[in-house]
DNA sequence: AATGAATGAGTCTTCATTCAT
DNA sequence: AATGAATGAAGACTCATTCAT
């Protein structure tokens, strides 16, 4: 059994409370001061093994995104393996409480925004979102033609991402995500009905 | 004699300067030197006219807003009228050449994640999401219930959101917009339709 | 009868509106556009009549200085003349309704701060403080001694500008301000009767 | 291995920087800047200490008053504890060396002005003079009747407050601090053997 | 390995002054 | 005579980074 590294554990000590300052003030509002004192540590030790602020961010992004992938594969690894079942699976992993939470909300617009203007960030969002209509287009291919899963599979991924937006930046998310998610699981089962 | 206008003209200009800017390098690292250097002006300006580097934000954010407004209100009169007509034309306000542009996305972007901590912004927002469920739900509730309208326009909303979402964050935007806005179409149609 | 200059007027109303600032929002406060607002006037017209900020608030303590020493001047004259009613009289002036006010104190505190960094204001000030010990001098010296008198005055000046300053700065001024007026009376009629 | 005692020191040189600036400057021209390069750091420091400009003219205050204060108890203990003698050095506690530099008066000044503006520094500044006050009265109440010292006391705390004003602001500030103390100490005698 | 003291460039804001009209 | 639009220097504050210990 390997000795886990402190470097190891300190790293994802600080990831942690990247995130947990991120979604408590936004990443604009974020230093490495919030940080450092969420973490219990000194702000040097953000560049000691980060490089810099930039460095941590990006790895508290990448985790996150690793994070939510693992607990999706878990889940979907429960189902009975059903077109249906796999597209609800889907569908309910992007709208679990975390997604729900306005800490989610700030989290992903904030990195979608900074994403803009960083390559790094940019290419993490980009694998994220390939994986989701990926998946989609996997469980609509067992009952379609490989041309009309793929439609369906980039309507399903869209409506998703749409509502899921719309619900976070509404005055009232909790009605929007429960209406949103609900849509979204009629329409795809209509497209695998049709 | 004071010149008659000069502050609305002022004020358009140093708007103009501002989105250019935001559109350039994004909300964040825009500042009121690289806001006035732009309009060629002082810095000391945009706290003169619009009391502050926030109160400028805002004002171009909503005048973004009306143009694209306006710009989608003479599109729609010249339609014929019909559901399917209106339908078409307001997803393709959605996808029209600036909304397509890195320009639009770095923009948008930057003002959603800004308004998650800024209530001023977040009201402007959200009127706007508010518009374009509102007009589509007026189009569908021509053809069927008022609740199955609401269903249809909110589905919609998300997706059109959903696609733009998508292809702004994509490596290849251009490809993802084009499809995103002719699987939009297909899915408007056919709820019009059954 | 000369006709009295539109200088002059521009002049008086903006002096009048720089110690309406100045009572209002205290000398740091005080900017050209809060004092021209007030006049109803450009802020350009400051610097056209004084050469500019300075040169206007000099101006505004020369005429307060002068009317007071106006004011002054006119309620000694109704007095019967003697030691005693002259003594009363010069410290009723320095306690009057308006040396009492918040207003008072904001501007006398203001224009002795910013006199040690400024001999033009200096040279107003000890103008005046040379005249409140002159004029008790010369009631004390109606009773006593020249030397005496000198003595008695310096005295007398210094109680009375000290219970202003006190009570200006207590945190109940009005009761240090009559509780100062009748302390400084019944000293300085002690020494005449002595 | 963090030296101990760091921060006190930093805040002790910030202190004295800041009021040699304010000595030799004002408080009006008295910038951050003019207090790091006095104190040989730079800017930043001060608002890492004090958390802004405002809190470190505050703790200067604090720190001017306290020490007065504890140079006064010091003195006092030295005399033999009789009314009289306790009288007179309270008087020249008032009228030491440091008390009647311009250092001194630049100092007050700026501080009385600015607290008509901050109820933090009014504060402080009202807590000194009720010490003074405080301090005048026991000794006058070995001597005679509470009601009589109190009366004693207020008026020969406002003359002393009074002869070290005019002196500061007087064109010859030696001779009438010299010919003020001994005003001073001629009255509050009078008083004990009355 | 880890600290945190110190830096100083960068930001927004204020405001007296200027000057064309 | 009077305006007020425009300037830009100067202010306080923030914060990522550095580095001696």
């Amino acid at each position: 059994m390997p000795i886990v590294g402190v470097e190891e554990i300190r790293k994802q000590q600080l990831i942690d409370a990247a995130l947990a300052s991120i979604a408590e003030l936004g990443l604009q509002k974020t230093t490495i001061m919030t940080i450092s004192q969420r973490a219990g540590m000194s702000s040097g030790i953000i560049s000691h093994y980060f490089g810099g602020k930039q460095g941590l961010i990006e790895a508290a992004l990448r985790h996150l995104l690793d994070k939510l992938g693992r607990a999706f594969l878990e889940k979907i690894q429960q189902t009975d393996g059903s077109p249906a079942a796999r597209i609800l699976c889907i569908i309910e992993a992007n709208f679990t409480e975390f997604q729900r939470s306005e800490l989610a909300a700030r989290t992903w617009l904030s990195f979608w925004a900074r994403s803009m203007h960083e390559p790094g960030l940019k290419r993490l969002q980009q694998i994220n979102n390939a994986r989701l209509c990926s998946n989609l287009r996997y469980a609509f291919a067992q009952s379609m033609s490989r041309d009309k899963a793929q439609d369906a599979a980039r309507q399903t991924a869209a409506m998703i991402d749409g509502f899921w937006l719309r619900s976070a930046l509404s005055s009232d998310p909790d009605e929007n995500f429960a209406a949103g998610e609900s849509l979204c699981k009629t329409f795809a089962l209509s497209l695998l009905t049709h």
